[in-house]
DNA sequence: AAGTGGTCTAGACCACGCA
DNA sequence: GCGTGGTCTAGACCACTTC
């Protein structure tokens, strides 16, 4: 019996052959359904994935074509910092640098699309067996935080954010810069090294919920699978 | 009539609101079907989506369950450079700076996971509107290629790889470093700057194809939304 | 207007993983 | 075992897009 990753294979493997080449217009759904021997529905899950990763591309009424100049999609996971360093077989552990109601610095305010006037900032220095791993700079938005505060010196404002005001969407972005001075002296390493820097931008239906920035130590690889 | 995005809707805001909290077993799909008058069909489109992103786990007989430290899955468009450099508004130009046989270094062949002798040694500049964009350096399995070579300085390795030797598996990985005396040379920025890294390692079913570094020039940022 | 992919249904069988 | 999710089927209707 012929499954839907069967008619995926076989479908990878006629554009690699080149029996399908790159900008083709391929046979619709009820021809290949009838050709393997399968529902439509299979075709459809089958090409429906090989759609989600970049390799066709589909549109109604225009048909199935196989992806001239192919995006790849890869999948990245974004772990809670805690996972993170326990799944690199090390003792998690955590600073609080600061945790005070301050005016937000304007590139903050522009990434938030609004001013929300004073926001809770808080940095957070996370351990991987005692040494550095990663610098957090945080603002919340004091609306969304309950009274009292909760103890961030206890649990992570990134783990107490997954855990109470879950799944919410955003952005996130990484880049290279040059550590700053005070990066620098929290993570125990040379001005200026190279560092692998996350920033995150996260949305409730309605308004902001934070903005945060990792910088993390040196040696960080962000990895994942094609 | 509810279809599987209102279901996902739904079992979202119930996650959100606590109904269903973190780690809790949540009804099967037959129950749920009932409960939202559709087929269990519907209801497993839905929960398949929740888990592939993330947010939900399944396992059969064990069921459904709310991720108790939930992993964010995001989704990485991974262009041609050169499609890349023209969504930036920019020209493209491409100059070939290398490309002979060599026997690559000993990190790269324990990359491949296996030691192929000579390999073709080439290395890029991509560049963007006549401004250095990245630096490719690139090993490529000398098996796979076809004889004559193809015209490298007219098309880029990168380029002739996905329409001839498309749609392999692999792996990718980013990191932060300081640029190296050559490719800070190449792209015109002052040597030790922080650079964005990409790591590339390529296979086709049986045999390695291609392992490729690309040193971005800096302000180089990669996004995606969560 | 017509053709294509997107989705839904009702029912069925199967594979996995727990007891 | 046996319950759960994973998948398949045959048929249907709909939405979108191009003509």
């Amino acid at each position: 019996m012929a499954g839907w990753e069967d008619i995926r294979a076989e479908v990878l493997s006629r554009i690699r052959s080149k029996a399908w080449p790159l900008g083709t217009l391929i046979p619709g759904e009820e021809a290949l359904a009838q050709e393997f021997g399968v529902a439509r529905a299979t075709v459809n899950r089958a090409l429906s994935e090989l759609a989600r990763s970049g390799v066709l591309e589909r549109k109604r009424k225009a048909g199935t074509r196989v992806a001239a100049l192919p995006v790849r999609k890869a999948t990245l996971d974004i772990p809670v910092i805690r996972a993170e360093v326990e799944a690199r077989g090390a003792v998690y552990g955590l600073r609080l640098l600061r945790c005070e109601m301050d005016a937000p610095p304007l590139p903050v305010q522009a990434r938030l699309g609004q001013d929300l006037g004073q926001m809770l900032h808080i940095e957070t220095l996370h351990l991987a067996s005692g040494r550095g791993f990663v610098v957090e700079d945080r603002w919340l938005n004091p609306a969304i935080l309950p009274n009292p505060l909760p103890d961030f010196a206890a649990i992570s404002a990134n783990e107490w954010l997954v855990a109470h005001v879950s799944f919410a969407s955003g952005d996130i972005s990484f880049a290279a810069e040059a550590a700053s001075n005070s990066a620098a002296a929290a993570l125990g390493i040379p001005q200026g090294s190279a560092v692998f820097v996350t920033e995150r931008c996260t949305w409730a239906p309605d308004a902001p919920i934070t903005w945060v920035r990792l910088v993390h130590a040196p040696g960080y690889r962000l990895s994942t699978v094609l």
